[in-house]
DNA sequence: GAATACCAAGCAAGCGCTTGCTTGACAAGA
DNA sequence: TCTTGTCAAGCAAGCGCTTGCTTGGTATTC
């Protein structure tokens, strides 16, 4: 149905539909969903409010689109670092490094942020399509504490550790500034040597 | 200004300024302050749209109102379980298990989480006294942290660290379900134990 | 009869979204 | 080269509805 005359990159800015997935994400992250309105999206973009609805057809759908973003990028950022190859402990610590990264960096935060604070906005199928992707994505972790446990670098790996090691993670969007002396990856260093029991 | 007429028991039924409390925030916790109509929490008690504003001045007050009875619970909890006496292990158990009992347990669970989770909504003014109260609550758990340091326990004392634990406490609002078999006090048990890397 | 607690009704502003129309770029036909 | 037609993209205007909040009135209680 769709045919667009050049195939360009999809991220030139003149991308329009992209601006604004990226401008709701900042939005959605700064005030929430409902206290964002269309106006405001429109605004960040450039637009006149009525012109976005020429690219999605609702708000709700913007936020969708915020929201699967998110979670591709996550999921795809710890992915790789489960398959690099390395050894337990250093694919541990990628694990937590991609993860805080995906969800810190300037690049991505908005839409990660997003998808974990936002996702309860959704109408029931978009939600159970989310919770579907939470749950394939916690696989990883699981695998990689059952790991953990079997090399004795830790005592538990119950599904409540597991929860309790992703809310360490995904809280950090409430305190991380970017302008701190600490990295995403330092933080994820210190982190997994704290969880580990490393001595300094 | 205000002066009741009898000062009973504030957790009496007949206080509707209580029970507005108490249905906002739960509607709060369920749908975000943004999301939820003064309609909304006026049928939640009984009232039709216009009476709640007898007793509240505007919707912000009523989050005000509730996010201060959030951080005045969570602080009186862990407050006592860290003046209890009890052995530094002990204690530090304890203090967890008052964080989870407020941000878990039925009655309070809504005013925690509204805390944790919608005082963005909040006008700059009563957003720093929060902060100002958090930075206050925050002390007790850097000083348990340094004494379980110096006690061997752990090795890593750091703003990060404390941070880290915050949030791996506050996310279980994500995830914990009421009906199931772990009580928070049994999940504060778990996470100190993995924590303080004790072996099972 | 004053104070308390509420209701019925409604107002102004703002909301998501729709509509009819304009604009600039591009390609094809004469 | 000049016209003609098409299309993506967006604008101006506004519709119907919801929002937070106000107002005037009314039972009930002391």
């Amino acid at each position: 149905m769709k045919k667009p005359p050049i195939t360009l990159n999809p991220t030139e800015e003149t991308n329009r539909r992209a601006a604004i997935i990226r401008g709701a994400g900042r939005l959605f992250r700064d005030k929430g969903y409902a206290a964002t309105t269309i106006r405001d999206i429109a605004g960040a973009v450039g637009m006149r409010s009525g012109s976005p609805f020429y690219h999605f057809k609702t708000k709700h759908d913007m936020l969708q689109a915020v929201v699967q973003e998110g979670m591709e990028a996550m999921h795809l950022a710890v992915e790789n670092a489960a398959n690099a190859g390395l050894p337990l402990r250093a694919k541990f610590e990628a694990m937590v490094g991609a993860h805080l990264q995906a969800l810190l960096d300037e690049e991505g935060r908005d839409v990660a942020a997003t998808l974990l604070h936002e996702s309860r906005h959704l109408d029931p199928t978009a939600l159970r399509e989310v919770v579907a992707r939470r749950d394939r994505y916690e696989l990883m972790w699981r695998q990689v504490l059952v790991e953990l446990k079997q090399a004795g670098l830790i005592h538990d790996d119950s599904p409540a550790i597991r929860l309790f090691l992703l809310g360490a993670m995904n809280w950090t969007t409430q305190w991380y500034k970017n302008d701190r002396e600490l990295s995403p990856q330092q933080l994820a260093r210190q982190l997994t040597a704290f969880l580990l029991h490393e001595a300094p």
